[in-house]
DNA sequence: GGCCAGGACACCA
DNA sequence: TGGTGTCATGGC
């Protein structure tokens, strides 16, 4: 897939905050949508914690506005917001220093965020060797017989951690490249598997077995 | 004009 | 536990 696509220098974002911010705010979103939201907030100067704490919610709402979901995007991270300010001084380097597990269980407990969500900060702004699964990984995990379309989660991610070395730059980089892969070749209607770089390596691999 | 995008959540049976 | 509706903007 790196042969075919090059390394996808996953996740845009200038500092850990924006990451967060971005991975809160693509939800069901394009990320040129996610870009337009992010460039509102820096032209408000208002990309760091202290700066979008004291951001009115009507002001946030507006400037999340081009990201879809503004209303419960708003209400999220304004609940991320009052989580680090409450419980780490508003410090985003203490939130990110807890232990693996401990910080995905306060990440899920805040409303807005879900797995994938959880996962993206775990691994693309704490740099913690976890895999993320989203509707691309399963779509090509089901399109190349690798998974069930019903599989949960926690069963795909299982797969890829069992599989893999716990690296953080592999889970990085092996997530974007099935994201590549998936909006390339995996289209819903028309997919293009015989061009498909997983796909020619998978016939290949089957091949020698 | 319809479909979809790097989901989460409430509600229901 | 699984299925369904809702949330919303912008590009194609």
């Amino acid at each position: 897939m790196r042969r075919h696509f090059g390394h996808q220098n996953w996740w845009p974002g200038r500092t850990r905050f924006e990451v967060i911010l971005g991975a809160l705010l693509t939800q069901n979103t394009s990320w040129a949508n996610v870009e337009k939201a992010l460039a509102n907030l820096r032209q408000a100067r208002a990309l760091s914690p202290e700066k979008l704490t004291s951001l009115p919610a009507g002001r946030l709402a507006r400037l999340l506005r081009p990201s879809g979901y503004f209303r419960q995007k708003t209400r999220a991270v304004q609940g991320f917001l009052r989580h680090l300010n409450n419980g780490y001084q508003g410090s985003l380097a203490r939130l990110l220093r807890r232990p693996t597990a401990e910080l995905r269980a306060e990440l899920l407990a805040l409303s807005g965020i879900g797995e994938e969500t959880a996962d993206s900060i775990l691994l693309y702004a704490a740099g913690r060797p976890v895999f993320v699964i989203d509707a691309y990984t399963r779509r090509v995990l089901a399109r190349h017989g690798l998974a069930s379309a019903q599989a949960r989660y926690d069963e795909l991610q299982s797969f890829f951690e069992r599989h893999l070395p716990a690296d953080p730059a592999l889970y990085n980089d092996f997530h974007a490249q099935l994201v590549a892969v998936g909006k390339t070749f995996c289209h819903r209607e028309r997919p293009d598997c015989a061009a498909c770089p997983l796909g020619v390596e998978l016939e290949r691999s089957h091949a020698r077995a």
